[in-house]
DNA sequence: GTGAAAGCGCTAACAC
DNA sequence: GTGTTAGCGCTTTCAC
């Protein structure tokens, strides 16, 4: 690894000259020949900074720490964390992330970022629910990512819960479904009381009224499949709007038992938490894809914002070659869903499945 | 932050002497009053080390890089980082990672890693198969996961893709299955080859033979659902083993249809991907975990074993609440699956499944 | 036994 | 315009 020092020693210029030429500092100050001899010279020698000596200095590390919990669990870890990366990647930060098993050694794994010097975190659930931030974080930059502050102090990228199940519900309006179940979370969660809203104001500004009996909220397992089943016999639904694919798996074994074809016989919308729709079930369904990346990257946009103070809509984010969520300086924000329209739903037949036997 | 400098004015010694207590060589150097006295003080400011100028110093930086690609698209990922991490954690080490898109931007990310000073490499594929480890990686220590060097020349942790074969196969075979079906994965990979040949040799050594026309290797959709159907058709096997839950899922899609349930008129033994076996179906199959957790887990301790040079089976990985595998210093390693057997295969018939309509 | 001093690579006042 | 100097927090050699 060279050195400024030897950048300096080559170039016959103190080590200063050569720190204000390398940062972009030299406009003014540093004669025009000098500042392109030393770039060359670094150029030439292949410098890089060392970012731990310059932290050592500055007392900014360029990291961000991200604190997660259930990133073994799911899936969408996955998404969200290198959103968060490629973000913080091309605003030139590093990601460190953690683990926690719940609030145990949540504390502690905070403290080795702080040790790590960290200049801000991310604080992110798996799914959107209500969060009381640890106290430790207090005087840090932060951000939290599908969750949301109890206290409505700090910053939040979420989905927007609601709109995920308006927009899902419409699409089974519009595709000719009479008879919609909304199949949830047995659980009080943020995503699962936006979305049974959004169901529900959808099918009132269809004209339709809402009714409970067409709403099986379920856990999983026997007990799931056994509900979902009941809910076929006692109210045949024409139409499904699935909470996550576990749920969307029930309504498949259900009508496939009774001979119905999803995409035919009846419809599904299903939020896709576990991209196995996308590798298994692609024409059958239209899918709801959570933007967990774009919430990660989002996110890390918006925690740099306020670690370097400015306004984070002006951020000069380099051009690649993947195409790029535009970042608009949202704060907190509610991230919209991304439909995606994978076939036909009730109505066209062009349906890919498998026929009934 | 609490220096050193600060222990060392507030205990009338000089930091030199600090430095020596923290990092416990005080041995037969320092009268072990003085030596009390400066620990006693380091706990009452609550001292921690600061690892960026400790770094700086010595060279060394206690980070492990954490290369992979396809993180966003697979949950695997986060159970490899989970164990990684985790065994990283208690030796003291953090967990730095990176994603890559292929090739493309593998350097550069690796050149990046380097600049933070990791102390060697972790190089992971999502799904096991033969790789050329890159060029930039020759001269750091390197471990691989869930991949295999196609030189023979890296350590490596992986599965023992034909013992989850032979296991789960054998597993159909004790369960009273005449016909079982292999539903594989159309792609040459390190894991296809090994479970074919793990299929194959428990079917000979139960005395079976093995037939060709048992065998389908799918890929997704429409078209592996057909495949998986004509199976059905062709063969009517009673068993199968499942590449993973895309794959069994196709096999449930089919067996419904033709009012069969599974872990009663069929046995489906399925490699878990997803984690939704677990969460929607645990109660009709039984599943085959892939130890991702203990791959992490246990690449961290290979790896940080190559960096100090010692005998990895000496670590003094402290106890904590959480049942840890052993580490036994494999090299390269073959790490065991794990077969967690949820319910019934075919023969007993307690199934928790819905009856066919 | 303990402390003074040098230096890891870099940045930032302040001289000149 | 450029160099000198000091110092971020730590480790390590070498005097005393």
């Amino acid at each position: 690894m060279t050195t400024m020092k030897e950048i300096a020693q080559r170039t016959g210029v103190s080590v200063s000259t050569v720190s204000l030429v390398l940062n972009g500092r030299d406009e003014g100050r540093v004669k025009s020949e000098v500042a392109a001899e030393v770039r060359r010279t670094a150029k030439e020698l292949g410098y890089t900074s060392n970012p731990l000596a310059r932290s050592l200095r500055t007392g900014k590390t360029r990291i961000l720490g991200f604190v997660s919990e259930e990133v073994a669990t799911t899936p969408y870890a996955g998404g969200i964390i290198l959103g968060a990366q490629d973000a913080a990647s091309r605003l030139g930060y590093m990601l460190l992330t953690v683990n926690t098993d719940g609030r145990a050694n949540e504390d502690e794994e905070i403290a080795t970022l702080k040790r790590y010097g960290v200049d801000g975190f991310m604080y992110a659930k798996m799914s959107n629910r209500y969060v009381d931030v640890p106290a430790v974080l207090d005087d840090y930059p932060l951000v939290l990512v599908d969750a949301t502050d109890r206290a409505g102090r700090i910053p939040s990228i979420e989905p927007d819960e609601f709109r995920i199940a308006y927009d899902a519900t419409m699409r089974l309006v519009d595709a000719g479904c009479e008879r919609i179940a909304y199949v949830g979370c047995d659980e009080p969660m943020v995503a699962q009381e936006g979305r049974l809203a959004g169901y529900r104001s959808a099918l009132e500004d269809a004209g339709r009224v809402f009714d409970e009996a067409l709403v099986a909220n379920v856990l999983n397992n026997g007990p799931a499949l056994r509900a979902v089943d009941a809910l076929f016999d006692r109210e045949s639904p024409d139409g499904f709007f699935c909470f996550n694919d576990a749920r969307a798996w029930y309504v498949y074994e259900c009508a496939a038992r009774r001979g119905l074809t999803v995409g035919r016989d009846v419809s599904v919308v299903g939020v896709d938490n576990h991209r196995i729709f996308a590798e298994t079930l692609e024409p059958q369904l239209t899918t709801v894809e959570l933007p967990h990346y774009e919430m990660g990257y989002w996110a890390a946009c918006k925690l740099v914002s306020l670690i370097e103070d400015r306004d984070p809509s002006g951020f000069d984010v380099p051009d690649t070659t993947a195409p790029l969520p535009p970042y608009d300086g949202c704060n907190p924000a509610k991230v919209h869903c991304t439909l995606v329209e994978k076939a036909s739903v009730r109505g066209s037949a062009q349906s890919d499945a498998l026929s009934p036997a």
